[in-house]
DNA sequence: AGGTGCATGTAACAGGTTACATGATTAA
DNA sequence: TTAATCATGTAACCTGTTACATGCACCT
């Protein structure tokens, strides 16, 4: 029964956990991995990091590089319990979305000719995702069960959304032609 | 040039727009409908109002029924180009997205097994939430154009969702099954 | 000499949830 | 009578972002 982790510790607890020892190393792979499902700021990380050491589930030791200060933490015995009891716990998951498109989009018959645009910026956008999740997949082809589980689950939901623009796009003008023609 | 809307702004403006003019009915009619991609509570609503009636956005007059108290809002002309301005530009859309089940995926390889779990509470969320987007749909069959295009695609998506989750709970089983067999 | 990257950190703010308090009305 | 629903509202809290400050190291 170890203390319940907070938000931003469990990315952290984790991101240690796969090697990664500064709050500086952590952002950027939190950067280049997670951020697309969980992101994370130095605001959060820095402040939690200092929160993980008082809690005993981290240890962090000054490791500087030169004179350039640099923190190495590793996890504590309880901080690996504590990472194992999340992992294995699969109940009462945070899921949260907040898509502004979507939300122009069910509002979009109040101002008609508006939906059309909409769906257009929504692939632009995902579009955009799609290809750095690709660069992502092309600059690591060798990573971790879990990371490449991520990402093709990323890369097969992105491009379903781009399916749907286009096919949304073809639609929504073809029903205006319609109109306009009759 | 209009001021820019506050995130609760747009949706209050918009189901204002669309004739829910109380605190209350507006949280009702989010709860049933943008919440999957955009949720709103009492405590943003309520000083919301008052800040968009401040704004001029807004106008509130009391609409009691008996002794109860009720508030009935509508837009002003202030407001109703607020929502067009917001309606027509289609840059800067937020999409922020925290899905734990996801998080654990990505670090289901530092304590092995536990994917095949996740990946089946996923599948459980996805499914809940479809059954809710398939009740919404039933229970309302005519519906404004915005509305039905949401509901489309919230059900194509998390459709694609159970899909994926089962999909892949099958490779996972068959996976272990082999190296247990091997 | 200057720009980029490494590295740490915080203060101010924004946005949102939860829990609570209050009270009227309606249906069982 | 009592539970559910209608209806408003706030205070405390939590979580997170943005912008800033600081300084070393390395490359050109």
């Amino acid at each position: 029964m170890t203390a319940p982790l907070s938000a931003t510790g469990r990315v952290i607890l984790g991101m240690i956990a796969r090697g990664k020892r500064s709050g500086y190393e952590i952002k950027q792979l939190v950067d280049r991995s997670t951020r697309y499902f969980w992101a994370a700021s130095y605001g959060q990380i820095y402040p939690e990091l200092r929160r993980l050491e008082e809690a005993g589930l981290v240890r962090g030791r000054s490791d500087p590089s030169g004179a350039r200060a640099k923190m190495a933490y590793e996890l504590t015995e309880e901080g690996a319990a504590a990472l194992r009891d999340w992992l294995t716990d699969a109940t009462g998951l945070t899921y949260e979305l907040r898509d502004e498109a979507m939300l122009k989009l069910f509002f979009s018959d109040l101002e008609p000719g508006t939906a059309l645009e909409t769906v257009g910026a929504m692939r632009t956008l995902h579009e955009a995702k799609r290809e750095q999740l690709r660069a992502i997949r092309a600059a690591a082809p060798e990573m971790p069960a879990g990371p490449a589980l991520t990402l093709e689950l990323g890369l097969g939901l992105t491009s379903w959304l781009v399916d749907w623009c286009r096919a949304t796009e073809e639609r929504l003008a073809r029903e205006s032609h319609v109109k306009v023609e009759v």
